[in-house]
DNA sequence: CCCGGAGAGTTGATGCGTCAACTCTAGGTC
DNA sequence: GACCTAGAGTTGACGCATCAACTCTCCGGG
């Protein structure tokens, strides 16, 4: 094991301007989401998803579950009141056996892409534009060894529910 | 205003596996926090805030507002399950003019050192510990500048809470 | 046929986060 | 003294996130 030992000063300071600054991204992209589309980050994650599938075609709970990579429960609540808000619905299909399958609706379509052009714009307003080429490229790595990283971790705890 | 034009799917690509780290990252920390000390991020972030302000020391809620960058709102919520949890206590002073002061009680005090230990470690194992000399001062220097220009950003918008 | 288990999906409980509405006190101004 | 505003803090409602428990179907073995 590494040592006991707490972080420095510091790497405190280091850290929290670090989570700081993730908050801060995270704030401004969902509110500018939310006050020019009337759209959370919840549902524009679930939106998007089933745009990218091809916006006609239905999708299982378990495949949204996975490319989301959200749990089962969750896309089922979120799914649960998008489809009180009229983005998606639930079609059954088989007469016995019971799929449930999930489309967008033609709202739920029209919906995804407002929010894609916005939200779009707006990553590159507030991220995008403002990294340097050097912080794109360390950035970039840094992001693709970090999910390898705690992928790699995630599967070799027990039990998860991640396929 | 820019360009309308959306993201390129190379930059969507970025911009998720960026997300997605640091999705990982924090859930990854989230969960050591729980299993390891029975505390989640939010009571972290509150019995921190206390401890580093003078472990006996209180403070008013309004300050812990600032100090933690929350909505008051959000941290009377907290505070409300907190104290039910036994961690801190409301006290008031002033007999007439009442002014709610926010303490450690000693279970706090108790729970707050745990867990700087255990998170100090998890943070630096899963996170400092993994980047290259290069990448810790390029990610700093994004987070000192995203920081300030956010925190511009959000002072020259239309009405805010923050001081 | 009945049982038992695995997979898919849902539900309920509870904590977190945000917005809007509310209470209470203190201080001004007339 | 009456009114009015500003600041501090709380409350309620609602959406999001997680965990555990549940339903239902399918399937394989006895």
């Amino acid at each position: 094991m590494t040592e006991t030992r707490s972080l420095d000063p510091e790497e405190w300071e280091f850290w929290d301007t670090w989570m700081r600054a993730q908050r801060l991204l995270i704030r401004e992209l969902e509110r500018g989401l939310q006050r020019d589309c009337d759209v959370s980050k919840a549902e524009f994650s679930v939106l998007v998803t089933l745009m990218r599938a091809g916006g006609g075609r239905e999708m299982r709970v378990g495949e949204l579950s996975e490319s989301l990579d959200w749990d089962k429960s969750r896309v089922s609540h979120q799914l649960t009141r998008m489809e009180k808000r009229g983005f998606v619905e639930r079609t059954q299909y088989g007469a016995d056996g019971r799929r449930t399958g999930v489309g967008l609706t033609a709202e739920g379509r029209r919906a995804a892409q407002g929010a894609l052009l916005v939200h779009g714009g707006n990553i590159r307003r507030h991220f995008l534009d403002s990294l340097t080429p050097e912080q794109t490229s360390v950035i970039r790595a840094w992001s693709e060894q970090a999910v390898e990283r705690l992928e790699r971790h995630r599967s070799e705890a027990p039990g998860d529910d991640a396929a």
